[in-house]
RNA sequence: GUGAGCGUAGCUCAAUCGGUAGAGCACUUGAUUGUGGUUCAAGUGGUUGGGGGUUCAAGUCCCCUCGCUCACCCCA
């Protein structure tokens, strides 16, 4: 038991993890601002009333998820349990609809929901989320769908499918709803406790129920489809059609029903397999109201959030495997002297971009070398009064287990040189910058798999 | 919020009907005075999550509690 453990639903990301998380993040930065999107970096901490308004007071992210608390003023603040209403109060705030329009804005940070944690679920979760605001066209739906995939398939995603739905524009929803009330109020007794509480609150979600004595109800039930509006079934066409001209393959699933209240028309999805029970990696939709809502301008938007968590544990093992962080070069110093000999040759090769750390053990050479293998350090410097006296160093390859005498002069050069070749097989799909100091790969995995 | 399962060495796990806790890996040392990874030998390591109860005797049975995990609900 520790004595002072995390809190639930929280946990640390060692460095073994981080650097995963950090090529993901900087994929992401990269695929997004290709097509324009620029950073937003709202805050964590948000007026509770937000969230409320925007989220839906019927959902259960603001009935009973939210991580909710008074300051010292009695103001009541929440953690933001979401990002896209955050985004939406500062584009309102910054008048960046006076801006060209799209605004096309990225973001990335964690977020709290107060569930109990499963698989694929934590209290401190993070997304990584896209919101292009001002235009209402259906070309701009397909374009961010089109650089999500493009995103996900940038980190090695394959056949992933886009589930693909629309809840139509405000006048659909209403004609829905009081069709949907109409149909189950006789079957009421025959609904789930939870679903008689949907029937009054947010009839849509009964849609998407698991229960299977309700999914019989539902085939006799009215239809979205027959209820849309002629402008929503355009809108949805028009999607449609800019994905296939784009190549995206996209499955429309009726049942996807989004569960916050901000959607309007275009809702998508992305579910990944082994995730357990919680596969949806990202979620997303338009959302025309939720702007004016606030009090600014009368916008459309759509916009979607990726969960990193789930994400990463579904990452394609070919670029998890591309992620290590070891440096590749380790200096040991046999002698007190010489070790500031090792520090001057260290500063020397991370100034040409070679990753090295000075081994600062005063233990025997052997527990050195073996920190070193442990590390995952490709080559091994070694620095004795022999070395000094012939103004050179040891060069050992820990793969081959081969060592030489390198001239003082030399060994800069040479070992850029020989660690750039074997970068260059390994960078392939990766940021550009990362070429420097690219590691040799960790102890007990298979070296060089990116190659080729 | 509801339900189920599980807590034994740093890690993964074992321990028969209740009988005085063990293995692999890891770690330390040595074989090797300036050479890791392989091999061999030796060694360190435990309040069996915590508390209470039953019993001659509890890792094992009972109660409480804390924690973790999975699932429901919902969502990323």
């Amino acid at each position: 038991m520790d004595l002072m453990p995390n809190v639930k639903g929280t946990r640390d990301l060692l460095p073994s993890e981080s650097v995963i998380w950090a090529r993901v993040e900087e994929t992401a930065r990269r695929v997004f601002s290709l097509y324009g999107y620029g950073e937003i970096r709202t805050p964590v901490l948000e007026h509770t009333e937000l969230f409320v308004r925007t989220v839906g007071e019927s959902t259960d992210i603001v009935g009973k998820e939210m991580y909710t608390f008074e300051d010292r003023k009695g103001r009541s603040l929440t953690l933001r349990p979401e990002s896209t209403a955050a985004v939406a109060r500062a584009f309102v705030d910054h008048r960046l609809g006076e801006q060209p329009l799209p605004v096309k804005l990225f973001y990335m940070g964690p977020h709290f929901r107060y569930e109990r944690p499963q698989k694929g679920r934590y209290r401190e979760f993070h997304q990584i989320g896209a919101e292009l605001l001002g235009d209402p066209g259906p070309a701009s739906d397909a374009e961010v769908i089109r650089m999500l995939v493009g995103f996900l398939e940038e980190l090695g995603f394959e056949d992933l499918t886009v589930l693909l739905h629309t809840v139509g524009d405000q006048e659909t929803r209403e004609a829905y709803r009081a069709a949907l009330v109409e149909f189950f109020a006789p079957l009421a007794e025959q609904l789930s406790s939870e679903s008689r509480k949907r029937l009054e609150r947010n009839p849509l979600r009964i849609l998407d129920t698991k229960d299977s004595a309700e999914r019989e109800l539902l085939i006799d039930a009215p239809k979205l489809e027959d209820s849309l509006s002629a402008g929503s079934r355009e809108h949805f066409a028009g999607v449609r059609s800019a994905l296939d001209r784009l190549g995206v393959k996209y499955r429309v699933d009726p049942g996807l029903v989004r569960g916050l209240d901000y959607y309007t028309l275009t809702v998508f999805e992305i579910v990944s397999e082994g995730l357990g029970a919680q596969n949806a990696i990202v979620g997303g939709g338009r959302y025309d109201r939720l702007l004016a809502d606030l009090g600014g301008p009368d916008l459309p938007a759509i916009g979607f959030a990726i969960g990193l968590d789930r994400l990463v544990e579904s990452l394609p093992a070919a670029f998890r495997d591309r992620c290590t962080q070891a440096p590749a070069v380790r200096l040991i110093a046999i002698d007190p002297v010489p070790k500031l000999a090792a520090m001057e040759l260290g500063e020397e090769l991370r100034a040409r971009g070679v990753a090295a750390v000075v081994d600062f053990g005063n233990d025997r050479m052997k527990a050195a070398l073996k920190r070193a293998h442990r590390s995952g350090a490709r080559y091994v410097l070694l620095l004795g009064e022999d070395e000094l006296a012939k103004n050179a160093v040891t060069c050992r390859d820990l793969n081959a287990g081969e060592q030489s005498l390198v001239p003082r002069s030399e060994i800069v050069g040479l070992l850029h040189n020989r660690l750039r070749n074997q970068i260059k097989g390994q960078i392939k799909g990766q940021i550009e910058g990362q070429i420097e100091g690219q590691p040799a790969g960790q102890p007990g995995r298979q070296r060089g798999e990116g190659e080729a």
